[in-house]
DNA sequence: CGTGAAAAATGTTTCGG
DNA sequence: CCGAAACATTTTTCACG
């Protein structure tokens, strides 16, 4: 979990960024020549950039539902304990499971917040008593189901 | 919005989208020796995937903290009025705010949820005034604050 | 730190099965 | 559709300003 301020990020480097956050097969050529650099200067950059973990990771972003996972729900769980044990315990069942494709711990009364990816209700049903009733430490939880991701995956403003 | 069952992929189309989803920088060369299959094979298979809309896009993902966002935060918005073209106009403006990282418009009581990348609290506070206050239609909404994002972009389970 | 050119690696096209 | 080989592009390296 990094930490560092950006501050040691001039404009070429958001700039680079913005590019990579939305296309990352975009030849570094073509980078350089839009912000007004020299390739290699693109690749150093892009390196430095990957190395001090600016970049986390690169990937393709799949179509959910085109890959047979059309239904996003969305579930609120309320813990039983708050033991710190308990609750990693939680993070590690939420953390493994596939569908389980965002996890938060947050503030408020509800302590957890997951993102699932789920093939229909069937299985969703089948996962809540994997994940939530046999799991442990599940006072309750509210379902939502996503009838339009709206957004998804946009870039961090930088 | 592709809805196509995923039915015409094979086992290689599979072992290709778990790999580029957890890496797209993944060597065409190496995918094809770790699944059995010759490089152009692997590079018809991701140029299909990719004209078919099973591969939405390929991105790099930034870690936020780094780079100056390190604030996580859910809302959970209610409407006031349901009617479609106030909806499309709500679904616009936290499309369009940079800030909004995702947007799911979902079933229940509440009926959107976002989540959104920040500085700190001082622009989460400006931001609920142009985006809720000001912005219309919006009965009410509710604050998490993430204290830990325990799992972020999970793979698909594919 | 940028440049330019050579070298290495990667990606793409062709074509015969 | 696949794979092997030719082909094109991109990335990396390096000597130099």
């Amino acid at each position: 979990m990094a930490r560092s301020i950006a501050t040691d990020l001039d404009e070429f480097d958001l700039k680079i960024l913005r590019q990579v956050q939305v296309d990352n097969q975009t030849p570094q050529r073509v980078i350089a020549e839009k912000i007004g650099l020299s390739p290699p200067a693109v690749a150093r950059r892009l390196q430095h950039l990957k190395d001090a973990g600016y970049i986390r990771n690169n990937i393709a972003v799949l179509n959910e539902t085109a890959v047979g996972r059309p239904l996003t729900i969305i579930v609120h769980v309320a813990t039983e304990n708050e033991r710190l044990d308990l609750l990693d315990a939680m993070k590690d069942r939420f953390n493994r499971c596939p569908q389980v494709q965002q996890c938060y711990y947050v503030t408020g009364e509800m302590d957890f917040i997951l993102i699932l990816n789920v093939r229909d209700m069937t299985e969703y049903n089948e996962l809540t008593r994997t994940l939530f009733f046999e799991g442990g430490n599940v006072r309750s939880f509210r379902t939502c189901v996503s009838m339009e991701n709206v957004k998804t995956y946009g870039p961090v403003p930088v």
